[in-house]
DNA sequence: CGGTTACTTGATCGAGCTCAATTAGTGTGG
DNA sequence: CCACACTAATTGAGCTCGATCAAGTAACCG
């Protein structure tokens, strides 16, 4: 990554945009390291956050965008009969909150999935920093695309797919968005629940159960539980076919 | 094309920002005249488009936003075995072209529906004037905040809700937007077609057909071709409990 | 351990899709 | 003005995919 320069400052030192291996793929994408500077200094850094804590809930008033280091997000809404629709999770480098641009409070929840450690971005302040750093507004717009984009393909898959489909395009997701962060695309563990999965891709939890066991059979997964293994990538993105360009974006 | 300001040019007037009704539901909203007048310099206004014509298709450059002045225009983005998936609809006082903002290109296409007046406003005169306006910048993040809160209105209607809720939240939307633009909430004409509703709520053409007539037996609805008169808004909103909270924005 | 939660597997059912035929508008040209 | 073609919309009949209901199994945890 970028070296930082400056007087050295050992304890913050890991936990600056400027060597943060993220970088790329959140907001600093891009930016020069004197910027990264500036951005670094509207950052609130917390604790690393435990499974099942929220980041903001429907109705909070919402102040700021927030960048995950690491860990997994939830986020979801509530329909007026109780039930959650979970709109799509967060993996490190990815950004939450933007519903809560428009209208001064979050329309949805984001709730922690795995132990997490959070970046906070203040909206306030980055609308001030953006006036100074053009790259950023450009970069903030670009993530905020990325997000609709993002959305859209959640629409065609949601509109137009067969249950296969759906689960088929969710693991390659979550593959290309695992390798982007240099994970395995191959292997990994979902940090996400069956009842999550099924319900983020409009299926019974059954269904979703049935699917795995079934790409099992035909040799394209190993699963145990949360843990995966893509045997055959290509058989994947058969199924796919013409439907996900695989850009799927910050919360998917 | 570009409209010139400077010198008044009487023919003109009656198409700046400044006096546009449609202000306070587009860009403008909430914006001081002296701002208004800064927008309008950077806006280009084109003749008007006849139904069929496109105002960028996947994969063209993207340089700009689009907001609808008059008309009708349907989103949508092509699978790679050809198929259609409707996105959204844009109706006056809403922006389209929200997805370019990422990645240089559009991955959406745009068609006009019905003859329509449009106001194009290209990116980097907006990223400039954003610099000198705190106003237009926050409005502009607001605009595309609403609109993945509206994306994010459709993912849970697709993931949840039966075809009826499906359609009475389609009808809901319209009404209301209608409305916001000063036009009944109760009388009003689809601009799109059967086919094109169907697609966008994941439907049959069939079904759509079929809820159509089975609304107006209930006494719902009063239905001719696309002439629609709602007779029964409680109903309507009765199907949609607990679903969509009628802020349904941009883009549909 | 016993209890709880997460997941899997089996059997049945129904909402909505598909296929097919019909009807109603909308031109177009003689 | 009417015949013809063409498209949009409606209506009917049967079937399928995935939901639902129900039971069983495996991991986790005090």
């Amino acid at each position: 990554m970028t070296i930082k320069k400056k007087t050295l400052n050992l304890h913050e030192l890991k936990v600056s945009c400027q060597n943060c291996t993220l970088a790329d793929l959140c907001l600093p994408h891009g930016m020069r390291s004197e910027e990264m500077e500036k951005l670094d200094a509207i950052v609130v850094r917390q604790q690393p956050i435990q499974p099942g804590q929220h980041l903001y809930r429907p109705g909070d008033k919402s102040h700021s965008l927030f960048a995950l280091r690491s860990g997994a997000l939830k986020s979801y809404c509530l329909t007026k009969d109780g039930e959650e629709q979970v709109l799509g999770f967060t993996l490190p480098g990815e950004l939450t909150g933007m519903d809560g641009l428009c209208g001064g409070s979050y329309e949805s929840a984001s709730v922690v999935l795995e132990t997490s450690s959070i970046c906070e971005l203040p909206f306030n302040k980055l609308e001030g920093l953006c006036h100074d750093l053009p790259g950023l507004q450009r970069q903030l717009l670009n993530v905020v695309g990325r997000e609709i984009t993002s959305d859209q393909h959640m629409l065609m898959l949601l509109g137009k797919r067969s249950a296969e489909e759906r689960l088929a395009s969710f693991l390659l997701s979550l593959s290309t968005r695992y390798k982007q962060r240099s994970l395995s695309a191959t292997e990994f563990n979902l940090p996400m629940s069956r009842q999550d999965i099924g319900n983020y891709l409009g299926l019974a939890i059954e269904t979703v159960s049935r699917l795995f066991a079934q790409f099992q059979e035909k040799g394209v997964l190993k699963v145990n539980r949360r843990q995966i293994s893509i045997l055959d990538m290509d058989s994947l993105k058969v199924m796919v076919e013409g439907c996900v360009k695989q850009t799927m974006g910050s919360a998917m």
